[in-house]
DNA sequence: TATTGTTATACTCTATAACTATA
DNA sequence: TATAGTTATAGAGTATAACAATA
């Protein structure tokens, strides 16, 4: 493990930062636009995406399962999202978003696009896919 | 302003906010090992670049200035940083690290170019060359 | 009167642990 | 006894507005 030398490695390390700051602020305006925190429209896309436990989503969200709870609570009662018995094992529950929830979700999306989009407007046709293909391998996804 | 085809953008979408979550994760994990909060360790990193008034912390953080106020007083509590009159103006306060405070920040910067170094360990050199260039041009900043 | 920064208040978020129901 | 999830409690973070001191 030699690894790359440091004083790229250092300004990657602030770049990587910077970027990481103002994704995360565009990313809280998008989501308070619909009233909800970070989490919060994590939990519908995530539920959205077939994530349909408690359990599962604590480990997704890196939080504990009492934040879980109240999480679902809260967007329970705006009305976006149900918790239902699961028949074969009452002591768990099954997610499900309301209507009204998949279209909040969508509308997150389009917004998040959106504000994403503006900044990777200051890259070229062939930067993006270069830029597609790093974020690929850096966030040990094949496809996003 | 036609900007990109769509299904590259959506992708990207997807993979900047999974890149700005893992980012956001690690950056928590190494500040809560000074037991910082994320802008609490901003705050000392801005004030060791130069940044010596509360009014111009909040521009940077993008937070009320009540807030940095809180800050201010927590990390002086916790003797990493200094409030001192403005001899010139005396509504201002100037801000100074203590010697514990520059040892933090720099125990800080150590410790986060370690953990996302091991993020960047996934790219081979090329490939951080052309990541720098697209950050700098997504960022805005001509050098890290 | 405008500016800088702090304090007061209420509200949300987060962490730990105790608790309930089911298996 | 173990597991899934919720509730209780306290603490940290955040937003708004009122406030004090200085210019």
């Amino acid at each position: 493990m030699k690894g790359p030398p440091l004083p790229l490695v250092e300004e990657l390390s602030r770049l990587g930062y910077a970027l990481m700051r103002l994704l995360l602020a565009r990313a809280k305006e998008v989501f308070a636009q619909e009233g909800l925190s970070l989490l919060q429209a994590e939990v519908l896309r995530l539920v959205k995406e077939g994530v349909s436990a408690p359990s599962r989503l604590a480990e997704h969200l890196e939080v504990q399962p009492s934040q879980v709870s109240h999480l679902l609570v809260s967007l329970e009662e705006a009305g976006l999202l149900g918790r239902h018995p699961d028949p074969e094992d009452r002591r768990r529950v099954l997610l499900r978003l309301t209507e009204k929830g998949e279209a909040v979700e969508r509308r997150l999306q389009e917004a998040w696009l959106r504000a994403y989009g503006q900044h990777l407007a200051r890259l070229e046709a062939g930067e993006l896919l270069l830029f597609r293909d790093l974020l690929r391998k850096l966030t040990g996804v094949e496809r996003g």
